[in-house]
DNA sequence: GTCTATACAGGGATAGAC
DNA sequence: GTCTATCCCTGTATAGAC
């Protein structure tokens, strides 16, 4: 089956087929995701979505763990694009603008934490290397942000910005997890106040 | 209830037995999961450990997750205990405190961290509730804490301490979870930032 | 290349014998 | 209280149709 995705090009992918159906996989499994949670969302679940068997989907990812983890990448490099688009890196108050992204996908929140999880077990070296990855990386992007905040004096300078970098992170992982167990818990609030400690003596946010 | 697991009461405990059982199940689990992670604990495993069958377990047990719920309140338990014993609510400096605690305790932070991904599954209302009450306990530990250490000057005046609370908690999840996937994170420094941000201007945090 | 059918080992839960 | 046997589900793996 010769089916060219991209139109305009006109080089037929040959594997324009498989590319679609890759990306068929991961979105319903997102969506399946959203109905039946981690546990239910079988490898037969997905298929049975799609309307394949459940072996169909070994073509295109060599375990559960690695699909999962391929929409996980997918929605990392789409909040990158987004955060750059936005500009988010120059933006101030990114914090409270970060929970509250937070806030748009519990799902994906939540499919972060049992990834996590499993990340955890002591034979999945593999999913753990993933995440310490990507741990860096965020990081990475949150001092960035810092130093921009700090070069418009938006931020305290007795601190040392990678620590500060990484405490952001961990406060909006925490706060998610907390609000994810109880809807009351709020989420702007706990980024509000790091934001107002992170920011010199005597500053108040700008709105 | 006839309960008697204290030697010295005098009375036979008819039911001694059974809650030794059950306490030799919740013991070995822990060391099974240290060995296995929580994958390889299944009841099975336990069983096989103790030298009975897993179906034996559910005479204890109701669930697999009850038997884990169950680990976790009683590791809450012996925490409060102990923090009560070494006077930890009147300390200075128990936020690195408690960094170094649960660096103390890898397999038990794993355990919490694939409770609670389970707990987010749509139809576990029981263990989210857990969660949901934990979290509002420990909060209020928290709050307790900071109440004590504003009181003698140690905390900033011009912040909401029930969020601040909330945050300290949040931080530690988060930094745990950073720290779990990849040891070079220092714990420590994150939560002694957090320390020194929610210190007043000009002030350092005494050794 | 893509997919179905099938088999396998292992999981939690459960019923009923002893 | 503990067992065995069983049920249905899971992820993984392979053979072969088309």
């Amino acid at each position: 089956m010769e089916v060219s995705a991209i139109s305009g090009t006109g080089s037929r992918g040959r594997y324009a087929k498989g590319v679609l159906r890759r990306q068929q996989i991961l979105d319903r499994a997102i969506e399946v995701f959203a109905d039946l949670g981690f546990e239910g969302t079988s490898l037969r679940a997905i298929g049975d979505a799609i309307g394949v068997s459940h072996a169909a989907l070994r073509r295109y990812f060599d375990t559960r763990e690695e699909l999962f983890l391929e929409v996980l990448r997918e929605k990392d490099r789409q909040a990158v694009t987004q955060a750059h688009e936005s500009g988010l890196d120059e933006m101030a108050g990114f914090a409270t603008l970060a929970a509250n992204y937070a806030q748009q996908a519990p799902g994906l929140m939540a499919l972060r934490h049992s990834m996590i999880a499993r990340a955890l077990e002591p034979r999945n070296e593999h999913s753990r290397e993933f995440f310490r990855d990507r741990y860096r990386s965020i990081r990475d992007e949150a001092l960035v942000v810092l130093q921009h905040a700090r070069d418009r004096g938006a931020v305290r300078t007795d601190i040392p910005l990678d620590t500060a970098a990484a405490l952001m992170i961990a406060a909006l992982d925490g706060l998610s997890t907390q609000w994810l167990v109880d809807p009351d818990v709020d989420m702007q609030e706990g980024m509000a106040l790091i934001e107002q400690l992170l920011a010199p003596a005597g500053t108040h946010a700008a709105p």
